[in-house]
RNA sequence: GCCCCGGUAGUGUAGCGGUCUAUCAUCCGAGCCUGUCGAGCUCGGGACUCGGGUCCGAAUCCCGACCGGGGCGCCA
């Protein structure tokens, strides 16, 4: 067998395993020397095992021990053996240790420090950071909650799909682009699956989404906002109405949670997040409405304006203490907010206003989608009125012209719907390597 | 992009014109200790972001650069 599947992680180590040999290996978290005894605590990935040394036994391998700088890598054969004294309820006295690698000193970050460190001290060490398990604890988060929504989306008939990041056009403006040179051309990193998500609503593919990374080049320096980021995009065909693709985002934010609460209940424990079961179905709310209660709560805001980071916030406290909510929609958005977004549907009875959606959690924006408009000659006309060249659209207007079916879908910030479940103070806990305006290494 | 705030040992901080050969913790090194797990004890080590300026004197005040934190706009 070799070496790496000989390893035992220490949350399998059970009463089966006392007064036998095993090997374990990992990194050198703390060590304490008495003199006579000492004790060098023992991390891998599951967790921590002491490893127990007496001078009187081995003097040789007790000196080795006592000589490991933190962090540094080893493997540990030695005998387990019950033990009262030790917190996991056994220890393992060592046989041999082999030093795989003598970590340097200073640590340019520690992991189990009394002391704090600063995001960014922590971020420009990512791979130190990581190895703390409430650090770690966010990404096996992350991944459950993927994991249930995947499953989720697979159980409802929808295909999972990739679509291109390297492009010829974005589906909004060209400010947030990040241009790049592609061979002899100018292209750019896609912001959003948009086009082509919808493109695939006329081939067939009838329920698509994808999970990928989205660029924008956002002069934003924000908790929220990060240049890089995982959209988890969802489009379906042959819907009635925004409501149905309502039903499939909260579909996919309960999945979600669900996973998390099933799967990741160790690492909620962590991280000391309460996650409670959202109640389906989550409140309409409609942005008219939204408006008054934010104007309720003292704030100053006119009808047809944004609500605003703070108009956002203040209607989440209201969700939260009226409702008792934490996941709701802000449905009917005005015509004139989404001029912009010239793909979005608008009422046929009511054409300033939209069936375009937000699903908020706590306060905060995590999806945005809607009907789209899938006749050709309504949408073109509505990307007239934003000056879009027609021409540069060529690929994505000619699946209009040749049997589309009525559809829509939204993009999930999945970032946002992590940092939120958590708490989590800003969105670069939730993301391994963090991307925005400042940085770009590691 | 705009507005506030901040940069002091590896890490996190105190100090905010002279008493700073700079505080505390953590950390690192040497030593003592056979049950530690926020170990304890003794001794030692390590820092004022950079460039101008004001002043008898600058970590401390002013200007600029660089870096960072937060808020807003915008958004996932």
């Amino acid at each position: 067998m070799p070496q790496w599947q000989h390893i035992t992680y220490s949350n399998q180590i059970t009463t089966e395993h006392y007064g036998k040999q095993i090997t374990v290996g990992g990194w050198v978290q703390d060590l304490r020397n008495l003199g006579g005894i000492s004790f060098l605590q023992l991390r891998d990935r599951e967790g921590v095992i002491q490893i127990t040394s007496l001078k009187k036994k081995n003097k040789e391998l007790f000196e080795l021990v006592a000589s490991l700088p933190r962090e540094s890598v080893v493997l540990v054969t030695g005998m387990v053996k019950e033990s009262k004294e030790a917190r996991a309820g056994f220890e393992i006295l060592p046989d041999r240790i082999d030093v795989l690698n003598r970590a340097e000193a200073p640590l340019p970050l520690g992991v189990v420090d009394k002391v704090g460190a600063d995001l960014d001290t922590r971020l420009n060490n990512r791979f130190m950071d990581l190895r703390k398990e409430e650090v770690r604890a966010v990404f096996q988060v992350e991944a459950k909650a993927v994991e249930g929504i995947r499953q989720f989306l697979l159980g409802n008939g929808f295909v999972e799909v990739h679509t291109p990041k390297i492009v010829a056009a974005g589906a909004e403006g060209g400010s947030t682009l990040f241009p790049i040179k592609y061979f002899d051309r100018n292209a750019y990193l896609a912001q959003s699956p948009q086009l082509y998500k919808q493109n695939l609503m006329a081939t067939g593919f009838d329920r698509i989404f994808e999970v990928a990374h989205a660029y924008r080049a956002e002069a934003s320096d924000t908790i929220r906002h990060i240049a890089e980021f995982i959209s988890l995009d969802v489009e379906l065909a042959f819907i009635e109405s925004s409501e149905d693709i309502m039903a499939v985002a909260e579909g996919i934010a309960v999945a979600g949670i669900e996973h998390v609460r099933a799967h990741a209940q160790k690492e909620l424990e962590i991280l000391g997040a309460k996650l409670e079961s959202p109640s389906a179905p989550f409140p309409r709310v409609k942005y008219k409405d939204a408006v008054e209660i934010v104007k309720g709560q003292g704030m100053r805001i006119e009808h047809g304006e944004d609500l605003g980071t703070e108009g956002e916030k203040a209607l989440g406290e209201y969700m939260k203490r009226e409702k008792q909510c934490e996941l709701y929609f802000i449905t009917e958005f005005p015509t004139s907010l989404k001029r912009g977004t010239f793909y979005a549907k608008r009422f046929d009875d009511d054409p300033e206003t939209t069936g375009y959606f937000d699903l908020d959690y706590r306060g905060q924006e995590i999806v945005s989608g809607g009907q789209r408009e899938h006749r050709y000659a309504v949408l073109t006309e509505q990307m007239r009125e934003n000056n879009l060249n027609l021409e540069s659209f060529d690929f994505y207007l000619k699946g209009f012209r040749f049997g589309m079916p009525p559809h829509g879908g939204f993009g999930f910030g999945v970032e946002r719907y992590v940092q939120k479940m958590l708490g989590l103070s800003n969105i670069r806990e939730a993301v391994l390597y963090p991307r925005d305006r400042a940085r770009l290494v590691p």
